[in-house]
DNA sequence: GAGGTATATACCTGTATAAGTATGTACTAT
DNA sequence: ATAGTACATACTTATACAGGTATATACCTC
């Protein structure tokens, strides 16, 4: 990971708000669907992307994958990801991902069998239902 | 500007070497060119992509585009210069640009008719001649 | 093993961008 | 006016990438 793959993964708002969700700890991709709000397949691939560039780290657990960041980050990114959060700080939309992660119980924390609650994750990936 | 644009800046090495030289003041296209060792339209593509979105400002004297960062930074983009100057301390590459920016004389700064000297300005940009 | 859940990937389309060639423009000097 | 210098822009080509749809894979439950 060089300094320009690490400004390539940053230059996207989907990935810098994954990674503003990271610095707060691991989430699973359900999770991080649910906090953003946006589709599966957006989620997944830019979390392909930055894994691809050694951005986050990830491990399978149960039914799910669990994203986070590297343990041991480069100095270049432990800079940059420091950088991004001060930068962030009173963003709205960085603020309110926070907010909604910190009222989300990540479940799979606790060794339990569910990630997501079955309720919501029962629910056909919110895509602009209008009905 | 925001967040995102600036690390879309940020995103490409010639970019990075060109704000890098921008953070020890202002140069004109030519010496750019001089120590970047890269053809004119290069960067001077890369200038207007960096002007476009902020992260550079230009003044015009006589025959010369002289550019500089802007004077007023946004706290975002004073951030990720101080990061990105930082990151590249210790890469030779980078180095290797600030010690031929100090050994080039800005002599626009002195108000002198000539910006690059003419000899070396002469040759017909390094274009891969190989005879 | 049948079906469901969680996640990833293949494929497609539109757009951005990097780099090069050629040319245009603005200014200077003679 | 002519020619040269410094810089920018139009045009082209190749590539990356974002987002969507559809489908595959892995795992779990029963």
């Amino acid at each position: 990971m060089g300094l320009v793959e690490i400004y390539q993964c940053l230059c996207d708002p989907t990935r810098l708000r994954i990674l503003n969700l990271l610095l707060g700890g691991e989430l699973c991709v359900c999770h991080l669907q649910e906090i953003l709000d946006e589709p599966q397949v957006k989620v997944s691939k830019h979390l392909a992307y930055l894994r691809a560039r050694g951005l986050v780290e990830a491990r399978k657990q149960a039914n799910w994958m669990i994203y986070r960041l590297p343990s041991r980050k480069p100095r270049e990114l432990s800079a940059n990801l420091a950088c991004l959060q001060d930068c962030v700080r009173e963003d709205p939309v960085f603020e309110r991902d926070l907010r909604k992660r910190g009222s989300l119980e990540p479940s799979f924390a606790e060794g339990g069998p569910l990630c997501c609650a079955p309720t919501k994750a029962a629910q056909p990936a919110r895509r602009g239902v209008r009905t």
